[in-house]
DNA sequence: ATGTCC
């Protein structure tokens, strides 16, 4: 296999075939130095998991429709022995939905567009959810970070929903931008002004969601801890000369402590990458990667498990959510197993654990 | 992924 091209894996970790061709296949594009697949790689109309630097041109549809998307940590300011599951249940799933918690005052200030879809979790992967910290590998990043093992955080996980949708959109229909645009052409400058405000738009989103979740729990604080964007196009200078880092579905490794999320039955881990990680396009997995595509999640469960169990398995966790199928589709079984993630990167010396956390309730839509 | 597709 060519340089350019690297493959984050270990034995245990499972790769299907289809995501490592589409992996080669975006590397061989004009301009590509190199293309690298983390350890939770899989298919999608681009490869997810992967990460690519170019030099001379952007590639828009690396990155696809949710441009901006990521996480975000925030601190609920309340301490885990006073929080109390049952209740903090009843609050979320009383609501009949976020977006009956108002924040007008806050869209009144911003001028971006697809304003209707701020503080909006959207659908697929995309989730709030409460956790605590389960075990602390480093303490003293983990004080840096200002996280502190007594209290409880709310992870959201989101985008810019209809507004990066939107940005794509108009690219590929004007510009034909499968092809590419090239670094100072007004297509390029033009997109890397809308992926710009996406990414403002996807951040404040993220902002908003957990202004929401956290003003139903009756939360104390509202503090963000990290927000880190997994979906983007980032300029780095690479020995003195400008490159573009095109993550789609990655981590940065360059911006100090990332979440990396588990499913909905399975920890999550703030880690901390290190530095100059040029063999791996500056970044890491953030997440655990599907295993099974959406499509036969339903079938495959209701023949492993009752139905209660589905809703019920590994770790204690409570899932609120309208739409029934995401109950199959973003069952913990459909992803990849975590641990080998972490694990695979740990080995690699891509990044330390700093600690672990448990989902302790989840929203969806 | 998306007020998508059925």
């Amino acid at each position: 296999m060519d340089n350019k091209i690297k493959i984050v894996k270990s034995n245990k970790s499972w790769i299907e075939s289809n995501a490592v061709e589409q992996l080669i296949k975006v590397t061989n594009l004009e301009g590509v130095l190199k293309g690298v697949g983390l350890p939770d790689l899989h298919a999608g109309k681009t490869p997810a998991g992967a990460s690519f630097i170019t030099k001379d041109i952007i590639y828009p549809h690396i990155i696809g429709n949710d441009i901006g998307c990521g996480m975000g940590i925030f601190s609920t300011g309340i301490k885990k022995n006073k929080f109390k599951l049952d209740k903090i249940i009843k609050k979320l799933d009383g609501l009949n939905g976020i977006e009956n918690i108002s924040i007008e005052d806050f869209l009144e200030k911003t001028h971006l567009p697809f304003k209707e879809k701020l503080g909006t979790i959207g659908g697929g992967n995309h989730f709030a959810e409460l956790q605590e910290i389960d075990e602390v590998y480093d303490n003293e990043e983990l004080d840096s970070i200002s996280m502190n093992k007594s209290i409880i955080y709310l992870l959201v996980h989101s985008g810019s929903r209809s507004y990066g949708e939107s940005i794509l959109r108009k690219f590929i229909e004007d510009y034909s931008c499968q092809d590419g645009l090239y670094i100072g052409s007004d297509a390029f400058n033009k997109y890397m002004a809308d992926h710009e405000r996406a990414l403002e738009f996807a951040k404040l989103n993220r902002e908003l969601i957990a202004y929401r979740i956290l003003k139903a729990i009756g939360a104390k604080d509202n503090q963000k801890i990290l927000d880190s964007v997994h979906n983007g196009i980032s300029k780095k200078e690479i020995d003195s000369q400008e490159h573009y880092i095109h993550r789609k579905g990655t981590a940065p490794s360059d911006e100090g402590c990332v979440i990396v999320a588990g499913s909905r039955g399975t920890k999550s881990y703030i880690v901390k990458p290190y530095e100059n990680l040029y063999d791996y396009a500056f970044s890491i997995s953030h997440g655990s990667g599907r295993k099974w595509s959406r499509f036969g999640c339903k079938e495959k469960l209701e023949n492993m498990y009752s139905k209660k169990s589905v809703r019920q398995n590994k770790l204690v966790y409570n899932l609120i959510y309208k739409d029934k199928s995401v109950v199959y589709e973003e069952a913990p079984e459909a992803y990849k197993n975590i641990e080998n993630v972490i694990e695979d990167m740990v080995n690699e010396n891509m990044i330390k654990v700093v600690a672990s956390l448990n989902p302790l309730i989840t929203y969806k839509v």
